[in-house]
DNA sequence: GTCTATATCTTGATAGAC
DNA sequence: GTCTATCAAGATATAGAC
């Protein structure tokens, strides 16, 4: 903050990440061009390759960690709106229900689209996703544990949540109707309920 | 049959759209180029506009149609192994997680990246994704019905499987390992065995 | 119906003036 | 650091010989 060009810097640098968050989410990696990013983020297009010199691959690979950093605090904030984790979770599951209607169906996660195109074909990428995935699953493991799951069964119960929600996220987005997300609201209680019962 | 002629062009035509099937389970329907196809296919580049005047869109939407109609054939084979529900669920997961491996983490459903690319940015095809994944919701819950499944519960129940099948190989495939979908198996275990129970 | 050549457009990326 | 012009390669799609 000590000169107006270097915030100046950040910002525009910042507007291109978003963008491309946004543009990825509903158009995938191959889909988006750099161009229309560019455009999006109101930059002239040469600042792209100025900010990320690696090009598109280091652009995508920076909007994945970015958001899958947002995400990741979410996870924690929406996990903490009871002390239940059947509620909580539940709760969390109907509220995704409201985020995709406010969404116009466009992807709530950002980088589901982007882990399918990449999984067989970049490999630097795949790797990025993994591990933003395993982030979410370790956090939701924990809290998990935390709620009286037994560590044992933790990692594959969050695990088995995510999975349920990014899946109903695809039927739901494909149906342009949030009931698939409904029905796993109670499908993940389900599953949250077997494991702390220990099995 | 009548004559050799009529028979090799099925023969192509058949070829194109098995290549498209296959590529477009890897690289998704942006990331497949339609000359990638035509020399997947072993076919002349003029044919594919041949046999699909309507274009790339076209051919994805054969390619998502018959693919949906040989999966659901697959759903009811699979949930044919044993006459308890959950068994036989949980059996196919454990399946899937070997289909997985063989593939080598390619996609084992043919449809979920093209759906998810085509949601927000192709109606026609958005559309024949959601009939697709429609079909096998639909038979996968009269399955359960026939299973015990109270009719009330078990069409989220089979939406809830398939969402937890795709997420699953959403999280398997970026982390190259089948551990999210053996963990799926015991969490549709755990949705079924909840719905036959009335809840 | 088969196959090749090509038209047209868009892509990711670069060079260089300012 | 900003912005424009341009490159080479790729895309989809078409035209037309055979």
């Amino acid at each position: 903050m000590s000169d107006g060009k270097s915030t100046s810097t950040h910002e525009t640098r910042q507007r291109i990440v978003r963008a491309g968050i946004e543009l990825f989410r509903r158009s995938g990696y191959t889909g988006t061009g750099m161009k229309q990013i560019a455009e999006a983020a109101d930059a002239p297009f040469g600042s792209i390759y100025h900010f990320f010199p690696g090009g598109k691959v280091q652009l995508a690979e920076e909007v994945v960690r970015t958001s899958g950093a947002v995400y990741l605090n979410l996870v924690t904030t929406l996990m903490a709106s009871s002390d239940d984790p059947v509620t909580a979770t539940a709760d969390a599951f109907t509220g995704a229900a409201d985020t995709l209607t406010e969404l116009d169906f466009a992807d709530p996660c950002p980088i589901a689209t982007v882990a399918l195109e990449v999984a067989s074909t970049n490999e630097r990428l795949r790797q990025a996703t993994s591990e933003v995935f395993g982030s979410w699953i370790d956090r939701l493991a924990a809290l998990y544990t935390a709620g009286g799951v037994p560590a044992s069964l933790a990692h594959d119960t969050a695990a088995s949540v995510i999975a349920l929600l990014e899946g109903a996220f695809m039927l739901a987005r494909a149906a342009r109707s949030t009931a698939p997300v409904l029905a796993a609201s109670g499908a993940a209680a389900a599953v949250i309920r077997a494991a702390l019962a220990g099995d």
